[in-house]
DNA sequence: ACATGATGGACAATCTGGTTGACTATATCG
DNA sequence: CGATATAGTCAACCAGATTGTCCATCATGT
């Protein structure tokens, strides 16, 4: 083999997945044992004025209906409530509630102290080229998380 | 918000995703337009000695059933074969085939070219010092790709 | 004003990839 | 030889996505 190139992406995951595993088990510590990392990332994606499935479903690249379920899930655990829309009655609003902002809140504070720790172990010096270096080569930042499926289907 | 530790995760995924599909574009180009992401993972578990349905379910983390349906597709494409072990009849090896040896070696060339633009952007010495310390914060080695189930799950 | 078309949401059926449980055949070890 | 463990397969089920269909409601143009 002798190929340096499979490191790159293999490390590059790894680190993802340890800070997103390091996140949940301090989520879980801190009175929010029911998030899931795709909580984050949906809620991210609703934002604070709150937006409705199909709008979900777009930012999230997914189907609507899937956008839908998520809702539902995320209403389950109480991150979410759904509120009818006075100005188009179709619409139902999907909002974060005080718990879902807590959760978020929570989420960057944690995700300060894992950077922390980077920084601890690399030098600050280092650690803002790393991010440097990684902003250079990632497109802006359009959501389009549609990792569910993106991954699987053999 | 001014949350600055939000953007290291979100980078290391988008690298990764960017290179992943890159090199699915570029293998597709080369002859290889059934390879999925999950398919190189599981190539590498199996390895070139190769391995059988239940060793593979442990390495992955997945149950052997899901490993004996992951080896079904990887068949059904052509990536991998199946033989009977003359030492253990119950065992079946599960090997890869020339075209699965080929879709692995090209996957290793076109990570070398996707590194090589990255080096080209970044400089070397800034391209080595970023491998460099993701190593230093990532687990030394595990497997361990159980990423199906482990992003998902509502 | 109203017919037409577009949009938001829900329901149902299906697909995929994972799970557990049960079963058979074969090894291995006392 | 018999008891236990292991490899593989089959079947049932679950979760999360998809498409297709339907209905209610908004928006538009004549």
């Amino acid at each position: 083999m002798s190929s340096q190139g499979f490191e790159l992406p293999l490390r590059l995951l790894l680190a993802f997945r340890m800070l997103i595993d390091e996140l949940h088990a301090e989520l879980a510590r801190q009175g929010h044992p029911h998030m899931r990392p795709m909580h984050g990332f949906v809620m991210q994606a609703i934002g604070p004025d709150g937006t409705t499935a199909v709008e979900l479903g777009r930012t999230l690249g997914v189907s609507k209906q899937a956008a839908g379920k998520t809702v539902e899930a995320l209403e389950r655990v109480g991150y979410v409530e759904r509120a009818a829309d006075p100005r188009d009655t179709r619409r139902k609003i999907v909002r974060l509630t005080a718990y879902g902002i807590d959760a978020l809140n929570r989420s960057a504070r944690i995700f300060d102290t894992l950077r922390a720790r980077w920084a601890d172990e690399l030098g600050e010096e280092r650690l803002l080229a790393l991010e440097s270096d990684l902003r250079k080569m990632t497109p802006a930042s359009p959501w389009r998380l549609d990792i569910p499926g993106w991954f699987g289907t053999l």
